[in-house]
DNA sequence: AAAAAAT
């Protein structure tokens, strides 16, 4: 009989073909396969009747942007489709086509890519500041970077020096970036020289762009590329991240990027209806941004193959093995279809650089180059740094007085955006609740929460509504909330470097910051590393606060800082005990200036006594 | 000890 799936689905094929192909230009149409999802290399024939949104000349570039979407119904489904991209959280757009063929004019019209920039002079009008997007490029000038590995490519000084295509040189332009920031100098030469690349850095140094400018330029540049009928569809890049917000966050960076170059991104997180998702990659995907759990979940599903995967960048790793996703991400990396290191190419970002983030470089990298950019604000003082001795009874009403003391000094009568942090989803709760009680409009974010209201959450504080945000660590790393003016550490972290990543929730983009911290004697382990972090970024440290820290007991492992100084990390490979017999990993003496850096550099990796080119 | 992430 001829009721296999296959058949069935050959079916479903000519059917909604034929539904949805009736006009314009269709006629070149009909033989093709399950999708119409037009491959970017074969994009930039001008599309004949859908004219790409607005005011866009696509000019130059072999391989420009104008030719964004399938020339015609490019849905198979007819779908309604305008709801998936903006990913507002209560999108309607649930069930399957059906009355949409009803209205195949008005679904043909929402085919042109949303805007990812619409509304953006509106932002920054509102909050009446010269720029947004921009970042303060002074402050980051003096940041001090090291790069080692074989040849490494030249850092470049400006965007213009890079050949990325016109159209994306006119998202950067929209993106009103003008200047290149240090990782983005460094990282995106050796990326786009074809390298693996393991970079030390923080969210707030410009990784996104770091790692999504060479990935669309590549994928537009790229002529292998092909689409095969099936369900199964095959993304050209992944992007893995830890949490959902930052996976979002990617995903909406990246559409700006791609905008109008005929790269499609779609994202793919856990707490969300995975049929949404799910219809998104049907109508074709280049970028995938995904966390893993639900990424292996596609994966079984046999959704996603990820045999044609030629960029991998893996962002955040340190905080995705601390989430325990190590078996999720090998699962990723090494036991499904991918290529291996080497056909691929990868990229692995991470604040820090230990023992394990070491481990998965070796691992899942090719003779890759190593990039260190120290921490932003290191070298500045772009972040005011405050420890108050606070009794845990005493924390709210002390709360309380920053607040009241702040809302005296707001700006325009408006309470300045501030984030606390606390240990527990409970504490974050009930914290809230107290705040609101108390006149303080406040919002919680936490695990605990449905992403529905994480997500909105976000939002509420994002806009000010709730100006104040009660988060857990969910919100410390790589989150980038404009305008946050205070972070207040309610309770104090037991890991400096999740403390460092909190505080950087302010001071963002060259924007100065105040970060307060309610120490008592809870925190006892964290006061040595905590005393000499502030040194090291020129804040004044108490003198209790030193007291603690010469109390407390020394060299206590792992809130001693890896690398010592202003870097994450260092490359291990420069390590004599990890380059057995010559066979190193450096061919010939390459690397940077970076010479045998005088001694105090304890062989086994990573001592205190760490010292780099710049110390 | 807590948090995050697939259902």
């Amino acid at each position: 009989m001829r009721s296999s799936w296959a058949d069935s689905v050959a079916a479903a094929e000519t059917a909604a073909a034929g539904s949805t192909a009736n006009n314009s230009s269709a006629g070149n149409n009909s033989a093709r396969t399950r999708s119409t999802y037009v491959p970017p290399h074969l994009r930039n024939r001008a599309p004949s009747s859908d004219p790409p949104a607005p005011v866009y000349s696509s000019s130059t570039s072999g391989t420009d942007g104008s030719g964004y979407g399938p020339p015609a119904g490019g849905n198979r489904w007819g779908g309604p489709r305008n709801d998936y991209n903006n990913r507002s959280g209560y999108s309607s757009g649930g069930r399957g086509g059906g009355w949409n063929n009803r209205t195949g004019g008005w679904d043909r019209g929402r085919e042109q890519e949303v805007n990812p920039f619409a509304g953006i002079e509106n932002a920054v009008e509102e909050v009446g500041e010269q720029e947004n997007s921009g970042i303060n490029f002074d402050a980051y000038e003096d940041i001090p970077v090291e790069t080692s590995g074989d040849n490494v490519p030249p850092a470049v000084n400006t965007f213009a020096e890079i050949d990325l295509g016109e159209a994306l040189n006119q998202n950067i332009r929209r993106c009103k970036y003008v200047k290149p920031t240090p990782v983005q100098r460094h990282a995106i030469p050796i990326s786009l020289g074809g390298r693996d690349l393991m970079a030390c850095a923080q969210t707030g140094s410009g990784k996104t762009a770091a790692f999504c400018f060479p990935i669309i330029s590549g994928i537009m540049k790229d002529q292998a590329a092909q689409r095969r009928p099936g369900w199964c569809c095959f993304p050209l890049a992944l992007i893995l991240s830890p949490t959902r917000e930052l996976s979002m966050q990617i995903h909406e960076e990246a559409r700006k990027f791609a905008y109008q170059t005929g790269v499609k991104v779609v994202v793919a997180y856990g707490g969300a209806p995975i049929n949404q998702q799910l219809r998104e990659l049907e109508r074709g995907v280049d970028i995938l941004v995904a966390t893993p759990g639900r990424l292996v979940d596609l994966l079984e599903r046999a959704r996603v193959s990820l045999e044609m995967i030629k960029y991998l960048a893996l962002d955040e790793a340190d905080r995705m093995l601390d989430m325990g996703f190590e078996p999720q991400i090998r699962k990723i990396v090494e036991q499904m279809d991918m290529p291996p290191p080497g056909v691929r190419q990868t990229m692995l970002f991470s604040a820090t650089f230990p023992k394990e983030i070491q481990r998965l470089a070796s691992d899942f990298l090719a003779s890759y180059i190593f990039l260190a950019v120290g921490r932003v604000g290191s070298s500045t003082d772009l972040i005011v740094q405050r420890v108050e001795f606070v009794h845990e009874s005493d924390k709210r009403s002390h709360l309380m007085d920053l607040l009241h003391a702040q809302k005296a000094n707001g700006v325009h009568g408006k309470q300045a955006l501030t984030l606390v942090f606390v240990e527990t989803k409970k504490g974050a709760d009930s914290l809230e609740h107290w705040l609101c009680m108390n006149g303080f409009p406040a919002t919680t974010i936490h695990g605990d929460r449905t992403q529905q209201e994480r997500e909105y959450a976000l939002r509420s504080f994002k806009s000010g509504n709730t100006p104040i945000l009660v988060a857990t660590d969910v919100a410390a790393r790589g989150l980038d909330i404009p305008h946050v003016a205070h972070v207040v550490n309610f309770d104090l972290p037991n890991d400096i470097d999740d403390y460092v990543h909190r505080i950087g929730r302010t001071g963002r983009a060259g924007k100065s910051g105040l970060a307060t911290a309610f120490f008592n004697e809870n925190n006892a382990s964290l006061a040595r590393p905590l005393a000499d972090l502030m040194q090291e970024s020129n804040q004044e440290v108490p003198a209790w606060l030193s007291r603690f820290a010469a109390r407390s007991s020394y060299g206590g492992g792992k809130n001693r800082r890896s690398g010592g100084g202003r870097f994450g990390g260092r490359d291990f490979r420069r390590d004599s005990s990890f380059n057995r017999g010559g066979a190193d990993y450096y061919g010939g003496g390459g690397g940077t200036g970076y010479g045998a850096s005088g001694g105090g550099y304890s062989g086994g990796g990573y001592g205190p006594g760490v010292t780099s080119a710049w110390d």
